[in-house]
DNA sequence: GGTGCGATTGCA
DNA sequence: GCAATCGCACCA
């Protein structure tokens, strides 16, 4: 008998498409991660939001590049990691092509035995042990990547406005935030549109 | 050099 | 409903 086959890592290819074509399809993807210690943690995304454009208002790319949001601007493939409201970490995956600045949020994925652990995008980087150390990183590389997963079908994806971005006048109502309908893990209201 | 605030969370 | 807590953008 054989091992498992290794799950198969997600490659550059799949990054560099539009935030909200990889934000949709990144539901059901495996996030992985090897801490220091050599611990492996995994577990498959639920919730995402798309970040897109110097337009989004939303964005951290609306003002134009800066130090803080550089990543963005880089070839899909990287994270871009920032630090929230002076204590929580949020993670996103850089999509698309260089110097078009998008990214997507990963809000939320499903914990093995803990449903809520990462639920939420603070919590999520904590789970996962991810700080600003990761700014920048690979999403190829030795410490943080995904795998394919299990794809999740069109009828079980959610799709609603983002969470948090209120002050992002029109642009808050576009629904960019994708989460699999009915997971415990997914943050936030559950009655938005 | 000073000021204002946020892609959140947890507790009162 | 609101405090916690700090890096960074922006202005002087």
């Amino acid at each position: 008998m054989r091992a498992r086959m290794a799950e198969r890592r997600l490659s550059s290819d799949f990054y560099r498409r539009d935030a909200v074509t990889v934000a949709r399809d990144l539901l059901g993807r495996v996030l992985a991660r090897r801490l220091p210690d050599g611990r492996l943690l995994r577990a498959p995304i639920v919730e995402v939001e798309a970040y897109d454009g110097t337009r989004d208002r939303a964005s951290h790319a609306f003002p134009g590049r800066t130090l803080r949001n550089a990543p963005m601007f880089a070839a899909g493939g990287i994270a871009y990691v920032y630090l929230i409201y002076g204590m929580h970490h949020c993670l996103n995956l850089v999509t698309g092509e260089a110097d078009h600045p998008a990214a997507v949020l990963v809000r939320a994925a499903a914990w093995p035995e803990d449903p809520k652990a990462a639920s939420g995008p603070g919590k999520l980087a904590r789970a996962f042990a991810i700080d600003r150390a990761l700014n920048g990183a690979s999403l190829l590389g030795p410490d943080l990547w995904l795998e394919e997963g299990t794809p999740v079908p069109a009828r079980a994806v959610a799709r609603t406005r983002r969470i948090g971005v209120d002050y992002a006048g029109s642009w808050a109502a576009r629904r960019l935030r994708f989460y699999v309908k009915g997971h415990p893990s997914v943050s936030g209201p559950r009655d938005l549109r």
